[in-house]
DNA sequence: TTGTAAGCGTTATCAC
DNA sequence: GTGATAACGCTTACAA
């Protein structure tokens, strides 16, 4: 052994006087004499020795490795949702390689080579390309993105949610209910929660009206709001918001009118944020169920046999109040 | 080539109909005929070619790969410094390694021991250890824990930001102060924004006081807190806080009990943690440069030639007013 | 069972 | 400048 890197199998099998082979055997875990086995393990832990899984990768073509693709960790169900993939993987002796993509598929794309060069065993992306797959055939899995028929898509159950959040805001007594949703370019999962809330006001034929943004912004949705204000009497008492930090934006909207939330409008968001690791809410939400997504995904990109029988996982939101509906307690 | 497995070098330069080592000359950027250059970067392009970094890394030695080792992606600090490093990274050609330990040295002794056997080239880690680095060399980084005098150790200008922070309170009219501080078990950094805070107290010659709590929950501060509000006229008027979610909950506690933010009593936490994606502070706050310490760890993680001038890289922290404090904008 | 040896895809050291 | 060829540390037939 060369002194000053490290140890290798080589190393070990002269140290235990048996065969690179036989230490080899050993730390994959194939029956080998009682008396090698503790000859080895003593050797390797006299040497100090630790697995080179580079070497292992090479020979093997597996390496234990996912990468997972995020636009942001700053929003917190990316975040909570990194986190939690992270400790699936760890649960499978799987390690994560975290890829941070700018806007722009440009990025994406960059992100989806480099995972590839480093030989990940699959991919799990939140994306907003067509198809990340270009040339290679890498194990794919997205997260509330359908992109392709061939590649599992796991999600909330957006459209359930919308739904969920309908009916509890005219449980709750509001008379006439408002939708608002902010679209991103590609359309995507989330985009269902507004169309959720819409079949259930019409199914219980209360009076509703939506408003769905493209701009990205927002402004759109704020100025709608502020127009149906000006005289200050809104003529809505129940907000859905598709997330929830648009529902803070239009809560302190209202507010700012003199609107009181949840007196006069009850507000009911999407996603579950909040505040610090603590358990108060922005808002009332519909909470995605982030642990259970991330372990489907997880699920798929590892075991996906090609012959998955659902291509959309979605997963069952809950509600629960945050002081912007008329059922939280009051501080 | 066989068929169904991803092209290699070898099937390139068979493409390209020169040898393995020109095209490995190509890819490394080692000058080569100019007709040489173009027929091997045509065949890859044609190939679909991938280069394959466990293969470069198992003979160079260098995966171009650094572990980030953090106690969780919850707290808004941690999922932004775990950001600003993957994109720091980046820009230097390097990948992204993230494990999340749990609470307890173990943990994060097996995170150290998978980073190893993954061979990064380094590790970033924020850490509640005493010495990571058990019996592996790894270049090792440290995030505002300064655990041994070898590994170099980044963090916030914690002293300068508690000294500040009790400027700015006097500045803005407070004449009977209190600083509340959370240790956690290992002494780290952090600490040190109470000391600053008591250093630049007593340098004005300021009544204060100061409450640690060492259980880790707070629970003996909001006590102590309440305790001194009994009578419901508090016998102080400025808290410094030294992390954002404690002057969130002081903050609620101080309100609770009828106590005017800012009117009667100011507060200013540490940390600078934004309200979903956007500028709204939970308070008025020294903001940390996140983005600053990313890519000093970064620098050293990779750059550290084991002479570094300074062990302890403290960067400034900047105020900023967000609504527990007279000079914030009043909605 | 245990040892031997041929690769895995690259880099790097040679002669040519 | 270019092309063979020997590693890098490991897995895995296959031989003993």
């Amino acid at each position: 052994m060369k002194k000053g890197s490290m140890p290798t199998m080589k190393d070990v099998a002269q140290e235990a006087g048996v065969s690179l082979g036989t230490v080899s055997k050993v730390f994959n875990g194939i029956p080998v004499g009682k008396m090698y086995q503790q000859q080895v393990q003593e050797a390797a832990a006299r040497l100090g020795y630790r697995l080179n899984r580079y070497a292992r990768g090479l020979k093997s073509g597996k390496t234990l490795t996912v990468a997972l693709i995020l636009p942001s960790l700053q929003t917190q169900f990316f975040s909570t949702l990194a986190q939690k993939i992270c400790e699936s993987l760890r649960e499978r002796e799987r390690q994560m390689l975290l890829f941070i993509a700018q806007p722009g598929m440009e990025s994406e794309q960059d992100c989806m080579r480099r995972a590839v060069e480093h030989q990940v065993d699959g991919v799990i992306a939140v994306t907003y390309s067509d198809d990340l797959r270009k040339n290679s055939q890498v194990r794919l899995v997205t997260i509330d993105r359908l992109i392709a028929p061939d590649v599992p898509c796991v999600s909330s159950d957006n459209y359930g949610g919308g739904q969920m959040a309908a009916q509890k805001l005219i449980e709750l007594g509001c008379k006439r209910l408002l939708g608002v949703h902010i679209a991103c370019a590609a359309s995507s999962e989330p985009d269902k929660r507004i169309d959720g809330f819409c079949f259930a006001c019409r199914s219980a034929g209360v009076e509703f009206s939506v408003c769905v943004d493209n701009q990205q912004q927002g402004e759109q949705i704020i100025s709608f709001l502020e127009q149906r204000l000006r005289d200050g009497t809104p003529d809505f008492d129940g907000i859905f918001c598709s997330n929830d930090d648009l529902a803070y934006r239009v809560g302190s909207v209202l507010r700012e009118h003199g609107v009181k939330v949840p007196e006069q409008v009850q507000i009911i968001g999407y996603d579950g944020v909040k505040k610090f690791e603590g358990r108060d809410l922005f808002c009332s939400t519909m909470i995605q169920p982030v642990k259970e997504m991330a372990d489907t995904a997880v699920d798929l990109v590892l075991n996906s046999d090609g012959t998955s029988p659902s291509i959309l996982a979605c997963l069952p939101v809950s509600y629960m109040a945050g002081g912007t509906t008329k059922d939280s307690v009051q501080p």
